[in-house]
DNA sequence: CGTCTTTATGGGACCGATATCATCATCGAT
DNA sequence: ATCGATGATGATATCGGTCCCATAAAGACG
């Protein structure tokens, strides 16, 4: 009686149910004649089986289109290769670029990135955090955007790193990697004093209720603490519309502040997006910038660079940003691996004023 | 001697040894009073326990901060939870777009996007399917991104429904939901020779090698198709640098266009983003929009609509795309588990020609 | 009031991998 | 020739849930 199995019906030795077709370890050990633990280990780290074996299971892998299940994986070996990344939208160049930057430095140790978006909405914010750990990320990394107690517990709880991004928060939870939002406020009123302007105004989005993000106000709180330090008033920063601010927004703003008795001679707006609406605008009425009014934007936008005139702008790095962040999340999991997590780490990025001709002298 | 368990150190009375501190479903069901399939049962459908044991074991999840284990879960119930998607980048507006219609589609049912991008490389691509499969996808969204044999018999195997976007490939894998990328260049080839245009131009990528995207190509093929049965000459149809386009590549091709002795006068661009460098470009040049030479792109970019002048464009609704794919994929799932998957479903979302300023009668 | 449903809950196997330890063969050193 | 060290492979328990079926209690009905 010849033990050679049937080609179509692969039903072998024991479990004969199988609800789904999908090939499991079980079937590519029989197949290769090796214990499934074989199998495994010549998936994880194929030196440590005979090359002969190797092949064999390789073949059989192949010929099965076996792909190993990572849940079962997981389980198992309690590493889940999931980095959670938690952010208000991927419409915005800079968290996509974030996004892209973190994809990159972590491809190569084969984690997966599981990115939800809050949409600045709190209540939503709590729920994707649930829905998030249970994944079981072995990190977690978060934009400024965790404020509610609940949402913090839960991230204790998990005991996991936590990294924040973006925004040097005054109280981070574990580690953070950014640069402060406050201070790109006060470097931007100091560049507008320092180029002689005497009437500067703002352009920002109000800081209403329930928004889970608060990084644009902590650069408009930075800005006013430059003016007072100055003695300038700071009666020309403009809080219009709310968040997510956007060209229409700063479009909207400046005509406004233009219509003002006492109209700016320079303008510094929340994000590149409201910068570029203002000067779109600006050519539209036939205001010369920056002949009649200078204006500065933050974020560095690929657009800022490309209009007429191009957008003076303070740049930060979001893509290496998400590339450092990668890759202190990759020496934290290895080094927690072998040992105690250690101190929190906080890396400023820095910030850098891109000086091209939207700001003249004033 | 009392049983009631030390505050503490919750260890009750089986396994002695556990390696983490997050609790699981047992150690809920032992705080509750309990068994394990009562507390699953809360969790995934709360009316079928009677209110009282209920509100006792929300409390026990509450107090212990339990949080599920999804891959667990997955593994018993085979059902992930994960839909896939693989684009080719998610620093293009549009396919951030995408992912963000789909993920509000499918919020409310809890399924959870896996994102991954090829960044146009087709190597890439193989790998990124891979590791998606390995999590076990319920479905898989691509972005007319899958040409390799190996991928295409990958997807196959993996038993799922498969939905292509944003291109409506001549011979989709399954299902498809987008449009054509030929129509669209055959409709901005058809608007501008409807303008009374003689010499026209179009700015594109070259389709050059391993670019796992020829929706750009496809553009231009259709282009220059309705150029040739109209009897106008395709010889301005301009493919320089390589994809992705951007600004700067509007802006150096529409150099070169302006620069011959046949200079078009009008020219579409294969990308808004083509197609507003361009015209930023001709700003500087000091070439008028529309009067000395109209431009025309595709996609209805946000900032066309805001630069001077605006953007005649080919708008498609990539967010309503996400949310239709969305909506098409839980009918699929629903009925997938009811009955044979039934037909291939095939949707022309269609496009539309949003006229602006940038174009005028030739 | 006994029998038949219906409803709420529990028991145990199982999902598909990996961790851990045992086993067996091979080989150099004594 | 004997023995411990080394390397390759296998057997089994386990990860943390859910499926399936059994069972007990409560209600329906003649």
């Amino acid at each position: 009686m010849p033990r050679s199995a049937q080609i179509n019906p692969p039903a072998e030795t024991k479990p004969a149910r199988r609800t789904s077709q999908r090939p499991t370890i079980r079937d590519v050990s029989r197949l290769a004649g090796v214990s499934r633990m074989t199998v495994s280990r010549v998936l994880s780290d194929p030196d440590m089986v005979l090359p002969a074996t190797r092949e064999r299971v390789l073949k059989a892998v192949a010929d099965l289109g076996y792909v190993p299940d990572r849940a079962a994986g997981s389980l198992s070996s309690r590493r889940t290769g999931f980095i959670a990344l938690m952010l208000p939208t991927l419409t915005n160049a800079n968290f996509a670029a974030v996004a892209h930057g973190l994809t990159e430095a972590l491809r190569e140790a084969e984690y997966h990135l599981l990115i939800a978006y809050t949409d600045y909405d709190m209540a939503e914010e709590e729920r994707q955090l649930r829905n998030l750990l249970a994944r079981r990320p072995e990190a977690i990394v978060l934009t400024g955007a965790v404020h509610r107690r609940t949402a913090t517990r839960m991230l204790l709880a998990a005991d996991i790193p936590v990294v924040e991004i973006a925004d040097l928060p005054s109280q981070p939870i574990e580690h953070a990697i950014g640069f402060s939002n406050y201070q790109v406020g006060r470097t931007a009123a100091r560049y507008l004093i320092d180029r002689g302007f005497e009437r500067i105004g703002a352009i920002a989005a109000s800081p209403d209720g329930d928004v889970a993000d608060h990084r644009g106000e902590e650069r408009m709180r930075g800005f006013e603490d430059e003016l007072r330090l100055s003695r300038r008033a700071t009666d020309l920063v403009l809080r219009h519309g709310s968040a997510p601010v956007s060209f229409h927004h700063g479009a909207a703003a400046i005509r406004e502040l233009l219509a003002r008795d006492d109209r700016p001679q320079a303008v510094f707006a929340v994000s590149d997006l409201s910068a570029v609406g203002a000067v779109m605008e600006c050519q539209r009425l036939g205001v010369r910038v920056p002949e009649d009014v200078s204006i500065m934007g933050f974020g560095d936008f690929e657009i800022g660079g490309e209009i007429n005139p191009p957008l003076t702008t303070i740049h930060v790095d979001f893509r290496a940003l998400g590339q450092r962040t990668g890759g202190m999340l990759l020496d934290l999991l290895s080094r927690n691996a072998e040992a105690g997590s250690g101190e929190p780490r906080i890396v400023d990025v820095g910030l850098r004023v891109v000086e091209r001709a939207s700001v003249k002298d004033g």
